[in-house]
RNA sequence: GCCGAAGUGGCGGAAUAGGCAGACGCGCACGACUCAAAAUCGUGUUCCUUCGGGAUUGUGGGUUCGAUUCCCACCUUCGGCACCA
């Protein structure tokens, strides 16, 4: 099926590009006869010369040459008389039609240089900050892109013209690791790359048209940012939120490198540059404290969220509550000289199983597995521990993977009855979740269930499901002849002072069965009451160039200590080799490692890994504010007006890590006394993605891109602009459809022509009931569109256009025109379309209709209730279920009245088949449904 | 595998709070205009039909007078899974 549709795309999309190569025609006088009639225009004003005009929009050769008598075309066309000239001339002295290549630029260049859309403080006004995720470099501006940024950017003009004063920025997120590859593939400087992407991309992003405001540009490879990026680094040291702590990282043995994951490919997981299996390597690195934050992340009383991002941030975080256990390891050899005996602990959430664990699981990467590893074990340990570190976490995570693991040869004692069970290690035990290792009961917990089996590990079940009044229910659990665990609620059992003890399937102390076996441990001194959190300290440190350098410096002597203040920013250096070589660029530096102890001031050196980029990303909206500022990463003078920001929009791939590191951010930085409020931005809204024709996701390696810069060449921005809010629900996304596009181009040649063509006196007068339901149909789209703009349904604003689009050419043809109703649908008509396609209507408002500039700074209309009333209303009729027929009631009906009208329908009648109806159901103006 | 989202005509999609399924647009067909084509305009377009009607919102159940909408199970696709950003 997917081979049918590349087909028949492919094939298709050959055919409009065939007709741009047709040659335009001289104006034939048929055209000129059929537009009077149909049109009832006078011939004289009609121009016949449209058809021409518009194609040589797609065809430079043409309309290169008509360039020089543009500018008297246009000036004749607002006059509203066509004089005859040369036979020649007349294609381009007539035009009066669309072309977005001359108009787009035009108000583009008007719009800069009256910095029409700079944001300054203005008390006076209600401020709006309006954010949307800032790019990464990549080089081209993808068609994503824009779909991101135009309906936001729509919105955000939208929130203008309601009397907001609007801040909406821009930016780049220029570190990363694609243009530190790009570098080592052809020696290219990531530097250079990124700044030479950054100007190219400048261009295409103003060609959006967009109220960017570039006077509050930031770049966050810049240093004028990420000497304030280093800042924050050095503050949340000394907050004490950063420490450094080992952990793994992919790492390729023949690159000397660490690997991003996506440089790691395939099942087998080897180097995508060299092909060698990758491992895992443990190294020392920097980490945040996120967790400390992890309860307040999970409350979103203050944030207009999407509900999903909600779910996958608490998710993410994964609070769960239960006990912390002490295991002491019974092998007496391997207890520390003295009186304490070395002791494991594990997380757990059902510690009411405690008399069921039967065997101990640590993690292969668990730290005392070499200590308790026994001297017969130790060769399939070791041989288990290298290929546990092939396997992704995603991997080793998987349910319906076969389980395997190897005995340690040590035994633990189980705390609560004081039996030896035996440590195993296992790649389902992540050392990242808990603490690296768990109790294994394998009667209540499938993956510990089917290990067991397995392993032939015995099975002693401790909960017995039991009815409500607590006789035990079959089956009774047998541990030797059970087929899976049972993981429901009923009575403790085989657990000493507990057995009989009720449990639900609740967690933590809400579970009183559950809350008594806490108390007990923490009586007993076994263990106590404890929270996990499934989420992880965030991992700052990344063993690359192309990022911001964390300012810490270390000495033999006094360890780790940040670079003072006054020496901020720590600059990258230049000239390095980004070659693999096995080491970090700046490890590998001749000089730039070297510096002094800030403490005693004998010779010491920098850090050499740097920060992940998510860091920069956490506070770009901070510096927005002030870019150039230079006392502080941001002004309070600005943050005071304009935080928090009022909407952000971007992708929801981001859902759970750059959106939960902001969060983290801004309420680190208010405990520093920073920032104000707990949340950084109060409304989120997510977009969805455009895929390729080809329903895949859109990469240059599928030849399934769509270059926005071309449907601009082509189309204009308008037109790109309003497709993209068109043709498809924006929070959805869809694959692209190239020829969609034709219909938007379409619509908007329509309003063009609707409102370029001189206004004709008709034969007759426009009728009172043509105004007011002209009036009518302007009010109900105002409130349509009003409302779709306040929630983010663009699709739905762009058809509603072409609506009343719709209804003005019938009502103009009715003889509307020139009647102040016209005016009122022409003028409001403009405004509804100014934040979807700012130019046209800019030049639509200002140069045809006469109005003031700028468009962009008129008030959003008001709604009028009364003209927006319907005054009769179709209601339809069921019969059983099914609609039968419908009947028509004032607006106003009662209930009895659309009741009556509804029984007296003749095919209403017929259905009822002469029974006497059982029930009628009138939902208030919307159906009336009958049931015989 | 886990977490999240989505499945509606040939296609993208629409359907304020459970109440007319298919708005708007693409495509297609026919017609007007044209020597012709393009463009433009007009008409039609979910499927089946014995022309009475019947079926239809991924599949199968359920709740309801009434389900695209709510509930349960399943299937498929997409996003994320901590070093892509």
């Amino acid at each position: 099926m997917a081979t049918t549709k590349k087909k028949t795309a492919s094939k298709k999309s050959v055919k409009p590009k065939a007709t741009t190569t047709k040659r335009a025609r001289k104006p034939s006088p048929a055209t000129r006869k059929k537009a009077a009639v149909k049109k009832i225009v006078p011939a004289r004003k009609k121009t016949p010369a449209r058809k021409a005009t518009v194609k040589q929009a797609a065809k430079p050769a043409v309309r290169k040459a008509a360039a020089p008598v543009k500018a008297a075309a246009k000036a004749h066309a607002r006059k509203g008389s066509v004089p005859r000239k040369s036979v020649a001339a007349a294609p381009a002295e007539r035009d009066i039609s669309y072309r977005p290549q001359t108009i787009e630029p035009k108000w583009q260049a008007k719009w800069e240089a009256d910095r029409l859309y700079h944001a300054v403080i203005d008390e006076s006004k209600p401020k709006f900050y309006a954010l949307t995720m800032l790019p990464y470099p990549s080089g081209d501006l993808h068609i994503g892109h824009w779909y991101a940024m135009t309906p936001s950017d729509a919105r955000a003009r939208f929130k203008r013209m309601q009397g907001y004063n609007v801040m909406f920025p821009m930016g780049f997120d220029a570190f990363g690791l694609p243009a530190e590859n790009a570098a080592i593939r052809d020696g290219v400087h990531p530097m250079q790359r990124t700044y030479r992407n950054i100007e190219r991309m400048r261009k295409q992003l103003r060609s959006m048209g967009a109220m960017f405001d570039w006077d509050r540009e930031m770049l966050s490879a810049d240093p004028e940012y990420y000497k304030w990026t280093e800042w924050f680094f050095i503050l949340f040291y000394k907050m004490g939120l950063a420490y450094r702590k080992k952990a793994a990282v992919d790492w390729c043995p023949k690159d000397n490198t660490t690997l991003a994951r996506e440089q790691v490919v395939g099942e087998n997981r080897l180097c995508e540059r060299c092909g060698t299996p990758v491992i895992k390597k443990e190294l020392e690195q920097w980490f945040f404290r996120t967790t400390q934050y992890a309860d307040e992340l999970l409350d979103f009383s203050q944030i207009d969220w999407p509900q999903t991002v909600q779910t996958l941030q608490t998710n993410w975080i994964g609070r769960s509550e239960g006990a912390e256990v002490n295991f002491p390891i019974a092998n007496e050899q391997f207890s520390p000289e003295g009186d304490q005996q070395l002791s494991v602990t594990v997380f757990t959430t059902r510690p009411d199983t405690l008399w069921g664990a039967t065997f101990m699981v640590f993690s292969p990467e668990h730290p005392l597995v070499g200590q308790i590893t026994t001297d017969e074990q130790r060769a399939a340990v070791d041989e288990y521990k290298k290929q546990a570190a092939r396997q992704s976490d995603i991997e080793r995570e998987a349910a319906d993977k076969e389980k395997t693991g190897v005995f340690t040869g040590t035994y633990a004692i189980n705390p609560v009855n004081h039996e030896r069970i035996p440590v195993w290690i296992a790649d389902y035990v992540l050392m990242s979740y808990g603490t690296g290792a768990i109790m294994a009961v394998p009667a209540h917990d499938e993956r510990d269930f089917a290990f067991a089996r397995k392993y032939a590990l015995p099975v002693i079940p401790v909960i017995q499901p039991v009815a409500p009044d607590g006789i035990p229910m079959e089956p009774i659990l047998n541990g030797d002849t059970m087929e899976m665990a049972y993981v429901g609620d009923g009575a403790m059992v085989n657990s000493g002072p507990f057995n009989g003890t009720r449990v639900n399937n609740e967690k933590g102390r809400k579970n009183p069965g559950i809350s008594a076996v806490i108390d007990w441990l923490e009586q007993q001194g076994i263990g106590k009451e404890a929270v996990n959190y499934r989420y992880r300290d965030w991992l700052i440190s990344r063993q690359r160039y192309w990022g911001a350098p964390i300012p810490m410096i270390y000495c033999e002597k006094h360890g780790w200590n940040p670079v003072p203040e006054d020496q901020l920013p720590v600059l990258l250096p230049e000239d390095v080799e980004w070659k693999p070589t096995g080491e970090s660029p700046l490890k590998l530096h001749p000089t730039w490692k070297n510096t002094t102890c800030p403490v005693c001031g004998e010779p010491a050196v920098r850090e050499t890994d740097t920060m992940d980029t998510f860091m920069c990303s956490s506070w770009y909206h901070l510096r927005y504010l002030s870019p150039h500022y230079d006392k502080a990463p941001f002004d309070d003078k600005e943050y005071n007006y304009w935080m928090p920001v009022d909407t952000y929009t971007g992708g929801i791939e981001h859902a759970t890590m750059h959106l939960l590191y902001t969060r983290f951010f801004h309420k680190a930085l208010r405990d520093a006394g920073l920032t104000e409020g707990d949340e950084p931005m109060l409304q989120l809204r997510n977009q969805g993605m455009v895929l390729g024709e080809d329903h895949e996701k859109m990469s240059k390696s599928r030849g399934n891109v769509q270059a926005p810069d071309q449907l601009v060449k082509r189309y204009g921005a308008d037109t790109t602009r309003a497709y993209l809010m068109f043709f498809a629900r924006w929070q959805m996304g869809a694959p692209w459809d190239p020829l969609g596009i034709e219909g938007v181009s379409r619509w908007l040649r329509r309003v063009w022509i609707l409102f370029t063509d001189p206004i004709r006196p008709s034969g007759q007068p426009a009728s009172a009931e043509v105004l007011r339901s002209l009036r009518r149909k302007v009010h109900q789209t105002l409130k349509r569109v009003t409302n779709d703009y306040e929630k983010f349904e663009f699709n739905t604003i762009i058809s509603s256009l072409m609506e009343l689009l719709n209804e003005m050419q019938k009502a103009r043809e009715a003889g509307a025109a020139g009647t102040p109703e016209w005016k009122e649908a022409s003028e409001t008509y403009l405004k509804m379309l100014a934040p979807a396609c700012p130019h046209i209507a800019e030049e639509l408002w200002t140069v045809h209709m006469g109005q003031p500039y700028s468009i962009h700074q008129q008030s959003w209309p008001k709604v009028d209730e009364a003209a927006a009333r319907e005054d009769v209303i179709e209601i339809p009729v069921q019969v059983n279920g099914k609609v039968r027929d419908r009947v028509t009631v004032p607006a106003g009906a009662s209930e009895d009245e659309i009741r009556a009208a509804a029984l007296a329908s003749e095919t209403v009648r017929k259905h009822m088949d002469g029974k006497e109806p059982r029930k009628v159901i009138v939902a208030q103006g919307r159906l009336v449904s009958i049931v015989v």
